[in-house]
RNA sequence: GCCCGGGUGACAGAGCGGCUAAUGUGACCGACUGCAGAUCGGUUUUAAGGGGGUUCGACUCCCUCCCCGGGCACCA
């Protein structure tokens, strides 16, 4: 069975056939650094964090490049405003923003090109987009002109006549048609500048990124993926760009769209101020949680935030990670030596779950009802831990919940171990169960409420005493 | 105005031309329990925006209307 997933070009369901046998060229728009990340940020993010994962678990080789923008008129913007030079404000940005996403395990991206590193690309595409006859020069400033370039619009489905250019964003004067985007901008006073053929500047907002998939992936590539506001014009730009500088195409075989995440209706934005920063939902959630609850939907859906929809993603995420500890102390301390009957059942339940898990994620990458199934898995082994499993059973169990997780990018904390905690706390937990046995309660009673002070839960079970992380 | 999505229990949110319409959360009851915590079982809502069409059969396909969101040259 093949991948299939929804191609945005053709609004279709479609088999996954890499360009180049197993080698995925896969390439998303990363987040310009010019401020702090927020959630919208990260659930776009993630969504091609596991679709590549998932492409890998699959045996794709994919490579997985996802730009900097170092350059821009919200850098610029910014800069001015607080009086950060650029480059400070990109290095701070970035750094943060790949410690927040790496929290959240967002770590499959093979390399991070930014586009100051490519003005040489970017220069020379420029170059060629005027020499066939698309691109003109006005004031220093280079246009594409969008009236050459009739596919202009097959992405989103726009009609050019139809659209309002400068229905948001005053049109420039220099520009022949108010459709026509900037490929090269003329340097302002106090901005970074670069030297070009006319004159000093800066790239136009679009550019890079066909500068670069054409540097690392060639003229056609597999994978583009973006949130879906990004489609109309940045995507549509980045097509005629390419299309028209190769004339092969398409300049991208699969472009995939995230939904966006809104907040009481509306999408999370800087400049709407209803965003959620990063940084503080690290803070109040476990970045688990975070993971979870975007994970916890499809990947093309739009998701309404609300502090009841974390609430309930805190639950149920906390619900399979007990399942997942609760295996671990079952293996540790109560595996049967005789195989049952739940044995067998729960082994195949354990198959049949990573069975649906790989069906449903060949249907574009359906988390949701993968997870559904991880659900059910959970509640099954919860009630057959009561009786008790062998230890091979409690393995397979568990394996399931490694192998789904490491795609999804959840339980990795849970399956880390720790010698020296788990030493220190089979003590203290013997310590307890003495005092438990002379009912001095008092003493057992400070053991467990010390250990809830620094975040250690200590629970006492059918099967002894166990202790988790909180 | 134009283009693109979407409308499913209390809430979130999947799938499917026919099955009991997943799964999760919440609420209630019960089991277990020194307490706490967790888990399990049960119960829980006449659940498909309105209208029309295709079909033996429509939540699913088509048309139309209403409502919500995204985009229209800033943005994940």
């Amino acid at each position: 069975m093949a991948v299939k997933v929804y191609n945005t070009l053709t609004r279709k369901l479609e088999d996954f056939e890499p360009i180049h046998g197993n080698r995925v060229n896969m390439f998303v728009c990363g987040v310009t650094p010019y401020d702090h990340t927020h959630l919208g940020h990260a659930k776009t993010l993630i969504g091609f964090d596991v679709i590549a994962k998932y492409l890998r678990y699959r045996g794709y080789s994919v490579l997985y490049i996802q730009n900097v923008t170092d350059v821009d008129d919200n850098l610029i913007n910014r800069s001015k405003q607080s009086g950060v030079p650029v480059p400070d404000l990109v290095e701070k940005f970035f750094a943060l923003q790949l410690e927040e996403m790496g929290a959240l395990n967002m770590d499959s991206v093979n390399i991070y090109p930014r586009a100051t590193e490519h003005m040489k690309e970017i220069l020379d595409q420029v170059k060629g987009l005027i020499e066939k006859g698309y691109a003109y020069e006005s004031n220093g400033n280079v246009y594409f002109e969008v009236g050459k370039f009739p596919d202009f619009g097959k992405l989103s489905k726009q009609v050019l006549d139809k659209l309002q250019a400068g229905a948001r964003v005053e049109v420039d004067e220099n520009k022949r048609n108010p459709e026509d985007f900037a490929l090269w901008k003329a340097e302002k006073p106090g901005e970074p500048s670069w030297d070009s053929p006319w004159g000093r500047g800066r790239p136009g907002w679009h550019i890079e990124d066909t500068a670069m998939t054409m540097a690392y992936f060639g003229e056609q590539y597999d994978i583009h993926g973006g949130a879906t506001e990004l489609m109309f014009p940045h995507h549509e730009a980045e097509i005629a760009q390419a299309e028209a500088l190769t004339g092969k195409e398409p300049f991208v075989k699969y472009w995939l769209h995230t939904g966006v995440l809104n907040v009481d209706g509306e999408k999370m934005s800087k400049s709407l101020k209803n965003f959620w920063r990063l940084q503080d939902a690290l803070e109040e959630y476990d970045p688990g949680v975070i993971r979870f609850y975007l994970v916890n939907a499809h990947y093309r859906s739009p998701i309404e935030l609300t502090e009841e929809s974390f609430e309930e993603s805190k639950q149920g995420y906390e619900r399979l990670v007990e399942t997942v500890q609760n295996l671990q102390f079952a293996i540790k301390a109560q595996a049967r030596d005789d195989r049952t009957e739940r044995d067998d059942e729960i082994e195949k339940s354990a198959r049949e779950t990573i069975q649906k898990f790989e069906e449903w994620m060949d249907n574009d990458f359906n988390t949701r009802e993968a997870i559904s199934h991880l659900f059910m898995l959970s509640t099954k082994i919860n009630t057959a831990l009561k009786k008790g499993l062998t230890k091979e059973t409690l393995e397979k169990a568990l394996s399931v919940y490694d192998t789904i997780g490491d795609v999804l990018g959840l339980f990795r904390k849970e399956l880390e171990q720790d010698m020296v905690v788990d030493g220190l706390m089979e003590f203290l937990v013997e310590m307890r169960e003495k005092a438990r046995e002379e009912k001095n309660f008092e003493v057992s009673d400070e053991i467990r409420d010390r250990l809830a002070k620094i975040g250690i839960l200590l629970e006492d079970t059918q099967d002894g005493p166990r202790w988790k992380r909180r």
